[in-house]
DNA sequence: CAAACGAACGCAATCGATTGTTCACTGCCG
DNA sequence: CGGCAGTGAACAATCGATTGCGTTCGTTTG
C-alpha cells in the first residue's frame, strides 16, 4: 500500500484568483452594421433574372439554362456573399437536415466518442446534430423529445440503453423521424452495438485463466438492459469454467467512479471475499481500485480487476487496467449512416454487431502460484 | 520505480468478437404511418377559429381573447398533439434560437465541460446549441462557419483560444450573430475566462515553496495566445522568486498525453536537468509523468510536477497530480448567458474573469530536505 | 337615437426558398 | 407564311407560422 498520506483532495485552495467583471462596455448590444442579408431576390435582381432561375442555378438543377445566365447568377451570389437560409429551405422541403442524439452524459468518454462519430459523419452528409444530455432523467428526456419534435429532426439516435418495460419516449417521434438505437433495447428500431454478452464472457474466461476462482461482479442497475446483457455474459463465463454463480458476489452500482468505490467498500465491510472483480465499466473499476488499495489489498496479486469500455484513464492508472474496447466512434458513425440511408430510401440492416477486443494489462496479470 | 514489466498495451487482443450484420430488414425505409402533422390551420379548424387566434392563444399574447376561446384552442392543440414548426417561426421572426459553439475537440474534458455549461444554459433559455469540433483545423473551421451562417445562428461562442495575428473566421459572422469568446483572444468580442497568468504564477510559487529551483516548463505552441499568457505567468513566478528564466527549460508540445511524454523524453535525452515541471495541461503532465517514470525518476522526490485544468484523470494517477482548476462549466454557461443577454438588448460586461484554484496533491509534495 | 367605443377576432401580407406550370422566343420545316 | 418543336426563363402557389390593420359586434354615452 502506498505510504503517502492522502491529502484532502478538495479545499486545498491556494491564492484563489479573484473574480472580476469589467465595467459595462461602451458599445453593447447591437452589432456594428446590421446589413440586410441577401436573399434569392437580391441575387436575382443583381443578376437580372428571376428567383426561380437563381434557385435552379444554385441547386445545379439547370440542364436547360444558358451558360451565360449561370455565370451571371454565380457571380452575383459570390459578390453578395449569399448564403441560402436553411430554415426557408427546410420549411419548403419539409426536411430539416438535422439529427437528434440522445445521450446520458457527454462527459463520459464512451458517449463523447459516440458523439464524435455521429457528428463527423453527419457533417459529412450535410446534417447537423443536436445533442441531448439526458442525465438519465426522464423529465429531461421528455423536454428534449419535445424540442426535437419542434425542430422537426429527420432522425434520432438513441443511446444509453433501455430499461425494463421500456416504452421509450422517442417512440413519439417514430412517426416523424427515423430512429436508430445504439446498444441493447427492447424497441422496434434498427440497432447497432457489440456482443456485450460475449465480451464479458470472454473477459471472465481470461480471469479464470489467470487462476481466479471467486470472481465478483461490479455491475449497474438490475433494470438496465445493458446490465442484464453483461450479467448474462458473466454467468456464462462462470458456467463455462465450472464455477457456480453466487448472487452475493454481484454488486450493483451506478457505474460511476464513486459508485464503484462505494459498492466495493460496502462489500468488503460485509466480509465478502473475492480474488477478482469483473466490472461493467472502467469508471466503476477505478473506484473499485481505490477501495481495494485503501483496504490494503494489492492489485493484481490479491485481487485482479477487469474494466469495460476502455476509457483513456485505464492506461494511466497503476496498475494499468485491463479492459474491453468497443468501436465506439463507429457506433455513432454507423448509426448516423443508417439514418441517412433510411432517409434516402435505402434499405438498412435491422441490426449490426461490431467486434470487441480485450485489452489485457497489468490489473489482471495471472497469479504466479495457482491456488490448489 | 515500479518493477512491473510494461506489457505492450496495444495488440493484446483476445477472442475478438466477430462483426455481423443481420439480413436486410423486412420493413425498411418508410415509417409505419406518415400522418400529416397538425399545423396552426388544423388546430384552427378544430377549434373553429382563425389561425391568428390560435397563434395568439398559444403565444399568450391574448389579453383580449375570451376564456372560452382560449380553452377551445388549447384543447384542440392538445388533442392534435400540435407542436409548432420551429423553422416556420424562425423564418418569420428572423431569429433561430440557436447558438453555435466552436470547440477544438469535445473529447477533452476541459472542452466538454464548457459544452455542458453551454448546453445546459442554452436549453434553459430555449436555445439549441450546434457543436462544431474544429480539431484546430482551419478548413473545418471554415466549413462550420458557413454552416452556422446558413443556419442563421443567433450567436456563436468561440473557444480554444486564438493565435498570433488572428483574424478569426467567425468575424464573418459578427455582422449577423453575437459572438463571445472563452479564453484569451485578440478580437473585439466580449470575453470570459480566468487569470491564466496569475494562476500559473501562483503554481510556480507553490513549487518554489516546496524547495524547487530548476523548474521546467511544459508548454504549448509559441503561437497560441493561451500559451503566451501562461508563459508570462511562469516567468513572473520565477522572477518573483529570484530565479532567472532559462529558455532552454521551456519545452513546447501540443499539450496532449503523447506530446507531453515526447517533449520530456527528448529533454531528458538532451541532458536537461530539473527538479520540477510546470505543465500547461494535465494531459501533457500525465505524459510527462510517464516519461519520468520510465527514466527512473521518482515523483515528487526527484521531480515535482504540476498540471493545469484539473482533469478527472489527475486524481486517479499515482502520485495524484497537483493541478489548477478553473470553473469551466461556468465559462460555457456564462458565455451562453451573455449571448442571450445581448440578444435581449441587455448590456454585458466586455470581459469577465473567473477565479481559479490550485489543487495541491502528491505530485508536488515539498522536499523533505531542502537543497542548500 | 346616433355616434363612439372597446372587446373579440379575422384577413391577408410576409419571412426566404422551391417547383409545377406557363410563357415568350427562335428557328426550322412544309 | 403558319405551325410546331425546343429552349430558356418567369409566374405564382406553397411550406407554417406571425402580426399590422381592419372588421364585426354589442354596449355606452351625449
Amino acid at each position: 500500500m502506498n505510504p503517502h498520506v492522502r491529502e484532502p483532495d478538495e479545499g486545498a485552495a491556494e491564492s484563489p484568483g479573484e473574480a472580476t467583471t469589467s465595467p459595462l462596455p461602451p458599445a453593447p448590444a447591437e452589432p456594428a452594421v446590421l446589413t440586410a442579408r441577401p436573399t434569392v431576390k437580391t441575387v436575382a435582381a443583381l443578376a437580372g433574372v428571376s428567383t426561380t432561375t437563381v434557385s435552379r442555378v444554385l441547386n445545379y438543377k439547370a440542364d436547360l439554362l444558358s451558360d451565360a445566365t449561370k455565370a451571371r447568377v454565380f457571380e452575383a451570389a459570390r459578390e453578395l456573399n449569399y448564403k441560402p437560409n436553411s430554415m426557408a429551405i427546410a420549411l419548403r422541403k419539409k426536411v430539416s437536415q438535422t439529427i437528434g442524439l440522445m445521450i446520458p452524459d457527454i462527459s463520459n468518454p464512451y458517449f463523447h466518442q459516440i458523439a464524435r462519430g455521429a457528428e463527423d459523419t453527419a457533417m459529412k452528409h450535410g446534417y447537423t446534430v443536436i445533442f441531448c444530455n439526458t442525465d438519465r432523467s426522464a423529465s429531461k428526456e421528455l423536454t428534449y423529445v419535445d424540442l426535437l419534435d419542434e425542430k422537426r429532426v429527420d432522425g434520432v439516435i438513441l443511446t444509453g440503453g433501455g430499461v425494463d418495460g421500456d416504452t421509450h419516449l422517442a417512440d413519439r417521434l417514430h412517426e416523424q423521424a427515423r430512429v436508430v438505437a445504439i446498444g441493447p433495447h427492447r424497441l422496434s428500431y434498427p440497432s447497432i452495438g457489440a456482443d456485450d454478452r460475449g465480451a464479458i464472457q470472454a473477459a471472465v474466461l481470461h480471469l479464470v485463466a489467470g487462476g481466479r476462482r471467486r470472481i465478483a461482479c461490479l455491475g449497474g442497475q438490475p433494470g438496465w438492459l445493458i446490465h442484464q446483457e453483461r450479467l448474462a455474459g458473466y454467468r456464462a463465463g462462470l458456467e463455462e469454467s465450472g464455477i457456480t454463480y453466487d448472487e452475493s458476489l454481484v454488486m450493483p452500482s451506478d457505474l460511476s467512479i464513486d459508485g464503484g468505490q462505494q459498492a466495493v467498500e460496502s462489500a468488503l465491510r460485509a466480509g465478502l471475499s473475492f480474488d477478482a472483480i469483473m466490472s461493467f465499466s472502467d469508471y466503476a473499476a477505478l473506484g473499485a481500485m481505490r477501495a481495494l488499495k485503501e483496504a490494503g489489498l494489492t492489485i493484481p496479486d490479491q485481487v485482479a480487476i477487469m474494466g469495460c469500455d476502455d476509457s483513456p484513464l485505464s492506461q494511466m492508472v497503476e496498475p494499468a487496467l485491463s479492459s474491453i474496447t468497443f468501436p465506439v466512434w463507429e457506433f455513432g458513425s454507423l448509426a448516423t449512416q443508417m439514418i441517412v440511408d433510411m432517409l434516402n430510401g435505402r434499405p438498412v440492416p435491422a441490426s449490426q454487431v461490431l467486434p470487441y477486443q480485450l485489452r489485457i494489462r497489468q490489473s489482471t496479470a495471472a497469479l504466479r502460484v495457482l491456488p490448489s
